[in-house]
DNA sequence: TCCTTAATAATATATATTACTATTAAGAAC
DNA sequence: GTTCTTAATAGTAATATATATTATTAAGGA
């Protein structure tokens, strides 16, 4: 049977707490704060059967770490192409997208994953600094 | 300047005979079997050089390996939960995408990466299969 | 043919994640 | 509360994907 450890507990208290995406690695961090003797292998299996279980939402990047996210509306994400941060996109979700596909050739569809490119503000901020300070001159 | 190399010609070549998106391992089996010498660093850089200059076009997959792509038109891609294969979708490309956001915050915005999931037939199959021969019942 | 240096081969390293295994502890049965 | 079963854990190793490093090679201009 399905044991309630305070490994899980912690674990999802950890995704609800972070607010802002965070990896595996973010949730590792935030739990062995508390629990120092935690293991990753441990966070790890337990992020993704909170996510089997629907507990919390699993998003999968492009090139980069899985985030994990406490349950909210269906939205999209933007990865900076710089920091590989992920922030929330101001856009209307789109359902049932796998409905426009024309011929699904047998295959049996269970959702899509979308994700924006750009760079973030503070990103293209700190470009322009360079240029205007010339510092972008060093070979 | 930038050097016309043979690993370079092999690379683009091995991508554009390869149809089925191959990823940057199976580009590099393919032409070492032609070329055991080149090495997988060879084979990756180039790839990824091949696709800034937009003479392939490098497909970003949630959790899995990059694939790539000798030049066609724009289209989306499904990717099997069980063996990882991506097949192309019959789908129309929806143009602009991005231009739906309806507030950047400041990002620069430089397209997304849209990628469907699902089983394949032959997996899908295949579980019908061990259904149906109760090959599933063991523990 | 010579020369400069971009590109290479080979190896090491980084990152993200899963697999393995002896040990621990959750919760059912008593 | 005590015992018992075994799911879950901690710690480690292994895997997959990809980039970084460095001495050596070779592309292509002079």
């Amino acid at each position: 049977m399905k044991r309630n450890t305070i490994q899980r507990s912690l674990t999802l208290d950890a995704v609800q707490k972070l607010k802002c995406h965070p990896t595996a690695e973010e949730v590792y961090d935030f739990v062995a704060s508390e629990h120092p003797t935690i293991s990753r292998g441990t966070v790890y299996r337990n992020l993704n059967q909170l996510a089997a279980n629907g507990e919390i939402r699993k998003m999968e990047i492009p090139s980069g770490a899985d985030h994990f996210d406490h349950l909210c509306h269906d939205h999209y994400h933007v990865r900076c192409l710089k920091c590989s941060r992920v922030f929330d996109v101001d856009m209307d979700y789109i359902p049932d997208l796998e409905k426009s596909i024309k011929n699904t050739h047998g295959f049996e569809l269970s959702g899509y994953d979308l994700t924006f490119k750009g760079i973030c503000p503070d990103c293209s901020m700190s470009d322009q600094t360079r240029a205007n300070t010339g510092a972008n001159s060093r070979k």
